[in-house]
DNA sequence: TGCCAGTACTATGTGGTACCAGGTACCGCT
DNA sequence: AGCGGTACCTGGTACCACATAGTACTGGCA
């Protein structure tokens, strides 16, 4: 697939929130669903720069836990907030697709 | 609706092409029709920095037409690179939009 | 023991895009 | 002459995904 990022703005923020609601979860696990849910050329600095971004913006909780296998982990858990802005996003996302897809199909 | 811009990077230039695609049309009707199909926010400027970078890359073909009830209008029609580009844009749009809507459901 | 691949996070800088603010200019009507 | 509607352009800003480089912990292998 062609190059999706300027696509990707705005929504790729919102499938890591996605990600982090629906299960406890780190940063480079985050990075290899993402990839293998089709979005493959997110590469790991763009989830970080996300997760640091949801971290400042008071979204998402974090635990620091020791991994067995390498450096420890910082698992993100969404609070209230993030909660509220994960469904802000699905909001704004079925906005905008179905205006799009009104406009594909020639609405008018 | 909230802030949607940071999601239209790189979907508003398709939904240009699209319009310009399927009639001849001109920056100040664009911006209108766009108002009119929900993305309310849409401002002129955008549209016009969006035809200007549509026109430098050699997507379209412009014609300059007076008009009768104002200053002469920009008239903007896709040559083939412009449809190709169009058809590009839906392929990701497509793709993107699978993608997003299968993490919704919860694909796993 | 030394090295390397895999795991895991951080920091800085760049490019592209929509948006903002202000300006120019043509027209018809009052 | 002034004003609202039409129509376009431009310089600057903010934000986001991405590129790049660096730090650091672990286990396996020679």
């Amino acid at each position: 697939m062609d190059d999706l990022t300027e696509m990707l703005k705005g929504t790729l923020e919102g499938c890591v929130l996605e990600i982090i609601g629906s299960e406890e979860t780190y940063g480079y696990a985050i990075t290899r669903r993402l990839n293998e849910l089709g979005f493959a050329d997110v590469i790991e600095g763009t989830v970080y720069t996300i997760l640091l971004r949801l971290e400042r913006n008071g979204l998402v909780q974090v635990t620091k836990r020791p991994s067995g296998v390498g450096p420890p982990r910082k698992f993100y858990a969404l609070n209230d907030a993030g909660r509220e802005e994960l469904a802000k996003f699905w909001a704004k996302w079925q906005y905008l697709s179905s205006r799009i897809d009104m406009l594909k199909e020639g609405g008018r």
